[in-house]
This record gives structure tokens, sequence and C-alpha cells, in this order.
DNA sequence: ATAAACCTTACTGTTGGAGTAAGGTCAAGC
DNA sequence: GCTTGACCTTACTCCAACAGTAAGGTTTAT
């Protein structure tokens, strides 16, 4: 198939998927007579694997290493273990702190009841 | 003062003040004799002023607004409020979204409990 | 024949800076 | 007088993960 049929299977842009071939997160497509990328449906299953990781915000370098622990089926998989582990510790990182910074807006916008910008308690605030 | 101490002042890096200044979100610093930047204690307020902000996670656009709004001290602090409350907004749904995120990778996490890639669940799960 | 839909590469833009290069200036110490 | 180190300058590249656009070649349908 060409790369806007794999685009449609997946859901990913073709843009995209040229872009993921760049970077060396997808293998050098296979080209026909005139020069089309031609695609088989592994790489329809290899891109819905990187599609899910993505929606899971793992970086694509650490997609790279999940597709490549998979080359040899018998090793360990505590990379990959790993890996989700630390995903998981980043998001919920990024939700604390995201936390505090709702608080601290949420007291902000409370805090002005003025009509006029030289008054306004939240630039007053934001001055501190 | 020289760029050094301003920075100092505000903990802002000096490289970034002139970056400020290139997009600008900082006026144009004068200069002296040797063309070093020179700044006063109002430079030091305003750029204080902008750490806030961007410790809100304010992006520089927007901030630019803030700025601007203050020009005229009698104007309505409308656009101030509007602009918190939607800042607060993109916090809360961005918490919202890493939630579910979180959620997914908890289970994700705890899915696999075996030794060798070729039967690890998680990313059995990834391929789906 | 031609138009629409698709394919190609290559370059630029996005956000908010950080890193680095290559060079000018200034004050202190020897 | 000379050097050393701290500071200043502009200008360029890089980061993530693409999206947008240009300029052109190919295929398919009418």
């Amino acid at each position: 198939m060409k790369i806007n049929q794999l685009s449609k299977l997946t859901n990913v842009l073709s843009k995209t998927i040229r872009y993921y071939e760049d970077v060396g997160l997808l293998p050098q497509a296979s080209r026909n007579s005139n020069g089309y990328r031609e695609y088989s449906s592994s790489d329809v299953d290899n891109l819905i694997f990187i599609r899910r990781c993505r929606e899971l915000q793992i970086p694509l370098e650490k997609i790279k290493i999940l597709i490549q622990v998979q080359t040899d089926t018998t090793s360990s998989c505590n990379e990959v273990d790993l890996l989700i582990e630390q995903q998981l510790e980043n998001v919920r990182k990024t939700i604390n702190e995201l936390s505090l910074l709702e608080k601290t807006l949420h007291t902000l916008a409370k805090s002005c009841s003025n009509d006029i910008v030289g008054e306004c308690e939240i630039l007053k605030n934001l001055k501190q």
C-alpha cells in the first residue's frame, strides 16, 4: 500500500510517517518503480505501536528503545518496565507541579474585583 | 546597571534578557558609550513581573498583552481577568488529560510480571 | 486533454530559550 | 606594560515533534 493508505489505517499523517522514517523510528521504506513508498501490513502494526506510545507521551527516543528491545524476544523486559515506570513518574511529577500552579492561578483570579487596570489586584500580585 | 547585575537581581539569565528584548517583550535597552546595555530599577520591576508570569506558564505573547494593558492605567482590567481565567482553564485541562494518562500508564505498568520481552504484557498492550 | 488526488524532496516556522563561537572592553595585579 | 579573568557584544545553531508551504512529478478518472 502507499503512504496515504497507511496514514488512514493508522491515523498518523503521511507527513509524520515520513518524519518518523527520517529520524530512524521507522526503517527506510521500500520504493516501487515510480519512487513512491510501499508499505505492508507489518508497517501498520509498527506504526500503531508508535502511535499508542505517543498517546502516552513517550518521547520518540524512548520509543526507539522499545522497538529495539523487541528485536530479541528472549531478552529481559526490565528495560520496558523501567521505561514505563519512569514515564509514569514524569506524568505524576508534572501533575503535581500543575496542581500547585492551578492553586496559584485560582487565588490570583479571585483576587480582583475592580474595574480599572490601575487598581487591578491581579496585576499588583504579579508584580511581587 | 549592566545586564549581569539585572540578571542577578531578577534571577533571569542575561541571555534570556537579551532574548526578551529581541522579541519585543522588553523595550530596546539604552546603551552606554561602549555599547553595553544600561538598565534602571524600573527594568528590575518589569522583569520580575515577566518572571512571575512565566512561573505561571503564561506564554510570552500573552505577557506582552498584560504589559501593554498597563500603559493606560484607567482602562478596564477585563482583559487581564479573562487572560488569567483562560490560563487557569488551560492548566485544568492539561491536568485532566494527564490524569487519564496516569491511569493508563499505571494500569500498563502493573500488567507485566514476566521476564522476557517475548511475553511482556506491556508490549502486548501497546500493540493494540 | 485535463483536472483532482496523490506522491516526492526541501525548506521554513513553531516555543522559549540554551549552547557555542568569535570577538570587544575593562579593572586588577604583577 | 602586559596579562588574566570577568564581563559585554552579535550571530549562529540546536532542542521536540511535527505542521505549513513550495515546487514539481505521477496516476486516475472523466
